[in-house]
DNA sequence: AATCATGTATCATTATTTGAACCGCTATAT
DNA sequence: ATATAGCGGTTCAAATAATGATACATGATT
């Protein structure tokens, strides 16, 4: 493992509920030397990439993202892209519509918006890393994405969040390869009680899933009627997404879209 | 130098006119190693820091940046209390308005709009860096920011944009003493022709400048008259968002600003 | 066929990383 | 007021990992 790849690891620490975390706090959770983590931080600081809260000295996502964001965004413009059909999406099922793309621990926001008004709803943090394993969106990326990105997630470990959360990895393959063959996923209360959710993903020029759409509501509402209807929907926004990036739907998937 | 930080530093390379490099390519810009580069350049795309264009294999700015970018306005919620000043601002003085943090090479982009209705506007790049010596917002910056920020600044070297951009370090040193006794930067067509601009800091909980509020015109708006005009609405919108920050102007900038 | 690009592999040299001990500061407890 | 514990930060010799030169496979372009 690089040094590099170490220090790039300290960033994957910071989360909505951890935003400050202190050069003690870090050694313990990371169980470098101290002096090592402390040379991190320093270049990381350096750099823009972190930021020192002046009162307690503690470490931050720095300012440096404002603006690698912005040029990533400009580069490869998915969120301008994804946002407006998700918001699409989401008024018109009146649920809570997501786009997300892997990274190593998860699927990471994209974009989304809770069409839902009043009534029961779906809490969410946008900013948050969705588990591969107890999500709909995880398991459709697994399904369709690059092998790579399989085999690297199935060998971990997976926390159980509900009853319902499969952490064998036999019984993620298995699911994993039915998704592949009906072409949607649908969780049922695999992270959160009461939350049901189906994803479908959307495609490079190489038909390799590039991320995924997800409907999430609460299971009171997840009725089979109603998830055959958002998975027409989801068929029909992820193969103009595809279309619209560029993309390919690899013709087995297309064949299955077209015959739900 | 740290392998981190030469690692980091690659990164810096991309921008809204040079969006994807390649591996020679980059090994040219850094004059660095091939076999290195290329170390560097895996252990960022592992970690989601750079994604690779699967036709040209060149390199860009990965979706970690998303994500992170998210989590830091989570942490530090800047462009969001920001933006609204700014827009604010935009709206009443009809020209293009911009928010700026200090990186290391220049003032990056924190948020800006063009107020501007038909005529002549104000061209703008709002992912790019635009550099200390030769734009109000920069001179502002290392007026009213860190001392240690100045030091590394005034000790490198200053590309001449316009015939008008200083360029000696003397001369600049002698320009940010006169704008810390003034109360704000002005800039003359320092970084462009035509282009005039007002600047001023907002500050920290220690009366730090943490960045700054600018405005920009072409030359033939910026009367004296205008100029007081708009530092004039500037040091309100500053005042503001110092405060709204849980900053605090230092009591000789605020004295000044309150006798201009 | 020739050129240029990415990526892989090896390996002696060298420079960086490492980790334990140490320092100075602050807050809390005795 | 005096110890103590916890924090951020520093130092330096020893251990290790990064480096860069060389060489090669591969595919795209000319």
């Amino acid at each position: 493992m690089s040094t590099v790849t170490k220090a790039l690891g300290l960033l994957e620490y910071f989360s909505k509920s951890r935003p400050e975390i202190g050069l003690s706090n870090f050694t313990q959770l990371t169980n470098f030397d101290k002096g090592t983590v402390f040379r991190y931080l320093t270049a990381l600081r350096d750099q823009g990439f972190l930021d020192q809260n002046p009162l307690t000295k503690a470490y931050r996502l720095g300012p440096a993202f404002i603006r690698l964001a912005a040029v990533r965004e400009i580069t490869v413009p998915l969120v301008s892209l994804v946002a407006p059909i998700v918001d699409r999406l989401a008024e018109d099922t009146h649920e809570l519509v997501h786009a997300a793309l892997p990274q190593m621990k998860g699927m990471s926001t994209l974009h989304y918006l809770d069409g839902g008004h009043g009534g029961i709803r779906v809490g969410f943090n946008g900013a948050g890393l969705l588990p591969f394993h107890a999500t709909s969106s995880g398991i459709a990326m697994l399904a369709f994405g690059h092998p790579d990105l399989f085999k690297n997630v199935i060998s971990g470990e997976f926390e159980k969040f509900t009853d319902q959360t499969s952490v064998q990895a036999n019984d993620l393959t298995q699911r994993i390869e039915y998704v592949r063959s009906s072409g949607f996923a649908a969780a049922n209360q695999w992270f959160e009680a009461d939350v049901c959710s189906v994803a479908l993903p959307f495609f490079d020029g190489k038909g390799i899933a590039l991320g995924t759409i997800s409907i999430a509501t609460p299971a009171s509402r997840m009725s089979d009627d109603a998830r055959t209807s958002l998975v027409h929907t989801l068929v029909h926004a992820c193969t103009a997404l595809t279309s619209t990036l560029g993309g390919q739907v690899p013709a087995y998937v297309s064949s299955i879209w077209a015959h739900l």
